[in-house]
DNA sequence: AACTGATCATGT
DNA sequence: ACATGATCAGTT
């Protein structure tokens, strides 16, 4: 993607009202505004979507450790869903630090940094549906509930101590009612450092934290409009 | 069908 | 190597 990025919103609600005027439109329209190609395939542009939108709503570019939006302190999530608006994927947040320099806190965490406030963008449509009709769904912007707080906290905690206790066997995707540990790095024999339980360096493949869908799952549908409402 | 582990592209 | 953006694809 290169053409030009369009100016950034000066403020959440501008931000909203370019995000809503998506409502609708397939990506094909948002890359042919873009002068944008749009792949046949996700399978060698597997982040093409979430960039496309990034740069129709004037995200800053590039892969800074920052919010997409810094002055807003906005995230952009996009999300692909089925017609029902299930998420069909989990949520990546952020790289989990295996070394040593992770949070002592959830309060200091990133991924509560990462979580504070999200702009959803659900894209519905899946193979067979070509890329180009895929569509923009209705925004949302979400900072997570006491009860999402709480949720998070607990599956970080835990997770936080696995990490802080080189705990291998359950370093994996299954701990974790809904933040997870997963391979995050370009294959599997990547490797980064981290103590194991006996307080020896050893090299792991890289993890990163995902949201579960059954979170994402949830916190679209207490704010979507269902048919019929 | 849903889940976990593996992978792809690009920029810093 | 690590951060951003995620989806793929094999297994359960």
């Amino acid at each position: 993607m290169q053409p030009a990025a369009p100016q950034s919103p000066a403020s959440v609600d501008e931000l909203l009202e370019r995000a809503r005027s998506l409502a609708g439109r397939p990506l094909g329209w948002v890359a042919e505004r873009l002068s944008v190609p749009v792949p046949v395939d996700l399978r060698r542009s597997k982040g093409w979507v979430g960039q496309l939108l990034e740069r129709y709503l004037g995200a800053s570019a590039g892969s800074r450790p920052e919010p997409d939006f810094p002055h807003l302190g906005i995230e952009l999530k996009s999300v692909p869903v089925d017609r029902s608006g299930r998420p069909r994927e989990s949520t990546y947040v952020c790289t989990a630090p295996l070394d040593g320099s992770l949070a002592g806190t959830w309060q200091d965490s990133w991924v509560r940094r990462k979580l504070r406030c999200v702009l959803w963008l659900p894209v519905v449509g899946e193979a067979p549906v070509a890329i180009a009709e895929r569509l923009v769904g209705g925004a949302l912007l979400w900072s997570p509930s006491p009860e999402d707080e709480a949720q998070l906290r607990d599956d970080w905690q835990e997770l936080a101590e696995l990490i802080q206790t080189g705990d291998l066997r359950r370093l994996d995707a299954h701990t974790g009612e809904v933040l997870q540990l997963r391979p995050k790095a370009a294959s599997s024999k990547a490797l980064t450092w981290m103590l194991d339980a006996d307080a020896n360096w050893i090299q792991v493949n890289p993890r990163g934290f995902y949201l579960r869908r059954s979170f994402t799952t949830h916190l679209l549908a207490r704010h979507l409009r269902l048919p019929g409402s």
